[in-house]
DNA sequence: GGCCCGTATTATGTATACCAAATACCAGAA
DNA sequence: TTCTGGTATTTGGTATACATAATACGGGCC
């Protein structure tokens, strides 16, 4: 008999709400700025449940999920409520975040190829004029994040990538008070332009180092001016 | 008036159902042979919550968490099996192991005390013959895992024992059905004994990339001798 | 005898009900 | 007026009920 070659794609499984929930929030809290003041977020169970039209279960199962990513702090018997990061873990997810580069980078130069690595240098070409760059510095911000994360994608290594992944969204909440800086921006192009000359050159204890350091320095600029972190 | 000074302790909270299961749950699930054979291996809601005299809310929660954890699949509409790492998958967590190691050795350099370091080759002291520890892999086994946690402990960074955690969890399962080789152990005692001079010296570089090596050709060994990994 | 389809069963996903703990509020006394 | 103690309400923790999807099994047809 002859089979019929139709090009099927697999039926799209309905997402179960409790995934659309977790999206949801997690978008919510994300999005949010934590930081702006002092007040406690809390998440009220029946509150959102209502809200979005469902019931306490999935809105458990959700809240569970971000608490175990560190989004949400729940406190036995009290409920649930936007974490808030003290400057202690601030600074160990920094100091995560540069380890977790700093091997990025090293899987990179065993891995990336030329064309690839070249894709990083051109995310800064609309920057090579250093003087519109300081023009710019929310566009710059973007590309910061972009650079970063490309890294990690060149590095082939999806638990590097995700456990990255939640680490930059908690750093994007405190980026959100942190009023962008010209020097650190400028700064910031030279550190990135010398890593990908690392990485272009192949030098692996060179892109190491300095992917490191350059996150350690936002570790120490955090540790030496962010005052507003509990 | 005067204030009655008594020393009181808070008092201990009950444990929530939930984090009881999910300890119940998770040290059931690490400590057996999950790589035995090829049976997967089902978890199912009700018969969980009827043996443990519990309803399947408090199962499904901590069922949630060691899904997040990577110890748990949840297959929508299927259930909840033990999961079973790829080899791409424990590669992948050796490598943030060795990229988080490495920080820790930095940061032991930084902060620990030479007090502290000595403890590390205290540990070892017991082995110092080299012929007597060949006949004690299993003991030296326990001995392997505890110098890298306590390499963990002394870095005092919080975030990284944590994530270590796991990832120690993890690999001991596949630990179990790793026969211990004898010229790894021995070789394993070389390492460690280098790293501890590292450190005792203050070298950072040294210990860093000593560290990183070391887990790496863990890494290395994994990818060359280990088939039986889907 | 083997394949296919329909029904039954089972288990997960979701909703709801109940319970207990924590907080808020109010009344009464100093 | 203020503090204390008790009660009410709120809310999270747990249990249970219901709906739906997936699988298993059996009968019918080829």
């Amino acid at each position: 008999m002859a089979v019929a070659n139709l090009s099927l794609k697999p039926v799209e499984s309905p997402v179960a709400l409790k995934d659309r929930i977790y999206e949801e929030l997690k978008s919510a809290i994300t999005s949010m700025n934590v930081y702006a003041d002092d007040d406690e977020y809390r998440l009220d169970e029946r509150r959102l449940a209502l809200e979005m039209g469902v019931s306490r279960t999935p809105i458990r199962e959700a809240l569970c999920r971000l608490e175990n990513e560190g989004f949400v702090q729940n406190i036995p018997r009290r409920g649930a409520f936007v974490a808030r990061k003290s400057k202690k873990e601030v600074l160990e997810m920094i100091t995560v975040w540069a380890a977790l580069e700093s091997m990025a980078a090293r899987l990179v130069i065993e891995k990336a190829t030329a064309e690839e690595i070249a894709t990083l240098r051109e995310m800064f070409s609309s920057f090579d004029e250093d003087g519109a760059a300081q023009a710019r510095i929310d566009e710059y911000s973007e590309t910061n994040v972009s650079f970063h994360q490309a890294l990690f994608r060149l590095s082939r290594c999806d638990l590097l990538s995700g456990i990255t992944e939640n680490l930059f969204l908690h750093m994007r909440s405190i980026r959100m008070r942190t009023i962008a800086e010209k020097d650190r921006a400028s700064r910031s192009i030279i550190d990135h332009m010398s890593i990908i000359e690392a990485l272009e050159a192949r030098d692996t204890e060179l892109a190491e180092r300095l992917v490191r350091q350059h996150t350690l320095d936002l570790g120490g600029h955090v540790e030496e001016h962010v005052d507003w972190l509990e």
